[in-house]
DNA sequence: ATCATAGTCGTCCGCCTGACGATAAACAGG
DNA sequence: CCTGTTTATCGTCAGGCGGACGACTATGAT
């Protein structure tokens, strides 16, 4: 079977951005990347790379976040034996004028991920650093202000960011994806903070505490109590192994 | 600002292939074209073709759609003036070994289409049909059997399909998509029967009725009737405002 | 000892849904 | 014309779940 002639179909540079979200002191946070050459010098960034020849793109997206976090991705399918984080296709964009060298097709990949105790500098990332996503997206085209974060993300990482974001706060409604955002033992507050930041709302810890102790599978106390965050003791649990929520948690309305 | 060397990065070609669903005689259809050359000589395929040079993507799936269907895309911001078919962006499949010839991405999108009268056979596609998902899907690579629709589907289209079954029933769920397999003006049987294609289940037509009727922006009727389904006649309603149902319809248990 | 903080259990009420009876309006056939 | 069949539409009722919120518990801080 003879190969495609070259000069049949166009050629494409694929690459793979991540969308890597964190919860940070009560604010939903996503790693960013000081661009260390043109085009969008000295802006911030979402890591990401080129697709290898030979390599899938999840294995891609997975290899590109150890190099920057040194987090070992979770792969969808059952859980990888060490702990590691939640990594999941988001979508692919590839408007033609996205990259102003050529033509290159991003394929976006969501990970949700624990608190981690700073960004690692290696890689080929010149610095990185979490930022809360706020921060990231307020700063619109129009009013590019000097300052720690003042410009717009680079290409079209702004409209990435955004998507990825949205996929989390809505996900999060019908899976138990939001002990992605924990460490592997949490308490009932701790996933509540979880939720309040990603949704930007305050939620009662009552209902909050019934509904996720009364979802079969959610959630496996491991019989240990911390008072880390003050108070009362709470009882630790684990993610269980329901993966969807059913029914969903509901977000309060507006 | 000098383009990349190409030789810094490997290349790849990016192709777009298209799910698209609809509903024929209560069973939830598949478009598929018969492949006309090699790799998957005469085996049937997902309907695809190479993105252009300067062509974005949802630009190239709208354009192999109208090739294979005559069917006019509805780009998921704001309807547009002619009625049309809903598509949206699926995944991107990008296995290394997904393609014999060479490293091909494909970045699959999901189309919901009213009923057709049939497959126009225009286009590069030699033969094309409406398959029902369980005929194209239950092809197991281990039995390939003669006949009709006896092969499973050529490359990796068998798990792309599937994924985009997966997306349509659970975003029926939770949106107003069902109406983009109806006509522009429809009864509530026939939408509940929409449904009951698309899950594979029945539903109580009277609780479906006061389900739709009162979720506001679902449906505004039009004033007119119908007795094309037989029996009583019917309101016919048009598809409202509301893209989200809050709260969602909700799928039978198993 | 007192207060602040966080966690956990319970109660009440309204809304939604599933199950299902009843009625309405067409058509087909005798 | 009457009757059975089909589909549409309206109502009723009970159970479940979620929002609002009171009450109590168990820590650490002052």
């Amino acid at each position: 079977m003879p190969p495609y002639d070259p000069s049949a179909f166009p050629p494409f540079a694929v690459t793979v951005d991540l969308v890597v979200l964190t919860v940070r002191r009560h604010a939903l946070c996503a790693l960013a990347v000081r661009r260390g050459e043109p085009p969008f010098q000295g802006r911030w960034a979402l890591p990401g790379g080129f697709v290898r020849a030979d390599e899938d793109l999840g294995d891609a997206a997975a290899r590109e976040l150890a190099e920057e976090t040194g987090l070992h991705a979770q792969s969808p399918e059952g859980p990888s034996p060490t702990y590691g984080a939640h990594l999941e296709q988001l979508a692919t964009y590839g408007d033609p004028k996205r990259d102003p060298r050529m033509r290159v097709v991003s394929v976006a990949h969501l990970v949700l991920a624990p608190d981690l105790p700073a960004p690692t500098a290696g890689g080929d990332a010149h610095s990185a650093r979490w930022a809360p996503v706020e921060t990231l997206l307020e700063q619109d085209d129009s009013r590019v202000r000097e300052g720690e974060m003042g410009a717009p993300l680079a290409f079209d990482h702004a409209k990435i960011l955004s998507d990825g974001v949205e996929r989390a706060r809505s996900k999060i409604e019908y899976s138990s994806l939001a002990t992605a955002f924990c460490p592997r033992e949490f308490t009932v507050g701790e996933l509540r903070r979880v939720y309040e930041a990603v949704w930007g709302v305050a939620l009662d810890p009552r209902n909050f505490h019934r509904k996720v102790t009364g979802t079969p599978g959610f959630l496996v106390p491991t019989g240990g109590t911390t008072t880390r965050q003050g108070g009362r003791p709470a009882q630790l649990f684990r993610a269980g192994g329901a993966t969807l929520l059913n029914p969903p948690m509901l977000r309060p309305e507006v």
